[in-house]
DNA sequence: GTCTATATTTGGATAGAC
DNA sequence: GTCTATCCAAATATAGAC
């Protein structure tokens, strides 16, 4: 695994190729088939592993600071440091670019544990009322991380605007709720209208 | 040109390969390079086409609605709309992750162009001042278009969102627009503060 | 589990005739 | 400009001995 991770991130996520992984084990490729049933299937654990990587980076910052404007600072952070951290295991967990895979059902799940993981965090701000929010939010952080990525690998040009992104998606998120709180017929309709 | 874009968008962008070009444009593969020195040429054709694309694009939109909150909205969909409207043009011209290409410095000048137009479109809303701002908004942009591509293709998830992210930008710039004029030594520090 | 040997396919690219 | 023929390299994958 930490072969390929390192093929990988030196010749490129689709450049991923069973020679090269051999050649760094120091073993003949088709050896290799005693532990992977295809390449696929080193994509696939990979998939699995990078996200218990990010489970196990969540956790590990789960301070769980004081004010819900920090909390939120934190998830930006967590999410930005985690994956500017590694740009090839972003790319194979968040963007959907590698041709002929698709992660399986098992690895699937450990991504739908990670969200669901954020989904409580954020849903502990008391700021997500609905699943848009959580839409903007996973937004605005992946847009920081993609373009520090794309634009300024290793740099900190977009390192230094999460925390103001943070703020003025709290500062949006808190004017919404008091908004939804003063006329609550606007935005929670249906349900209390009637 | 038009096959190469057909097979990338059927095979994935880095699955692209002379044979299939070739097939579908009912020549043999040696054929084709009577009209490209080799395979990252055509990259490089593409990368080139898919910014005159968006220039075009652009000046098609170009209605400079009234107010600047408009304006800023207007931006954000140009983006968004031209990005979604094609993933594999996206990926190229936005994401590096073709393991071998780099664009010629002919492409890439059509890039900076793009660049460039949209550095004045920002300007002429009076809100952005600093280079820093333009990077707040590039991210997000692609924020919105990278989670709508890779979570909800072909949705409109992240579309109903882009009014909300652009205004919430404007209510932004222009807060801090007004905080940097009460205390000019503040943010635009060293030239007036001496 | 690991190897050698091999199958099989496919890829990009060139030579040279027409 | 387009073709046939060919080259060469590299890839994934399997068979079967040790």
């Amino acid at each position: 695994m930490a072969a390929a991770w390192e093929v990988a991130r030196d010749k490129g996520l689709a450049g991923l190729s069973l020679s090269d992984v051999a050649a760094r084990v120091g073993m003949q490729v088709p050896s290799l088939y005693s532990y992977f049933a295809s390449k696929n299937d080193i994509y696939d654990a990979m998939f699995a592993q990078g996200n218990d990587q990010f489970l196990q980076f969540i956790r590990d910052r789960a301070v769980l600071p004081r004010s819900a404007r920090e909390r939120l600072r934190a998830g930006f952070w967590v999410t930005f440091d985690f994956c500017t951290a590694d740009p090839v295991r972003y790319q194979l967990l968040f963007q959907r670019t590698i041709p002929g895979f698709t992660p399986s059902p098992a690895s699937y799940a450990k991504a739908l544990e990670v969200l669901d993981l954020f989904r409580q965090g954020l849903a502990s701000t008391g700021l997500v009322s609905e699943p848009a929010d959580q839409d903007l939010l996973t937004a605005l952080s992946i847009g920081l991380v993609d373009q520090q990525i794309s634009n300024d690998p290793g740099g900190r040009r977009w390192a230094s605007l999460v925390d103001d992104v943070a703020d003025m998606a709290y500062d949006y998120l808190l004017k919404k709720r008091r908004r939804a709180r003063a006329r609550p017929s606007t935005r929670s309709r249906n349900k209390e209208a009637q």
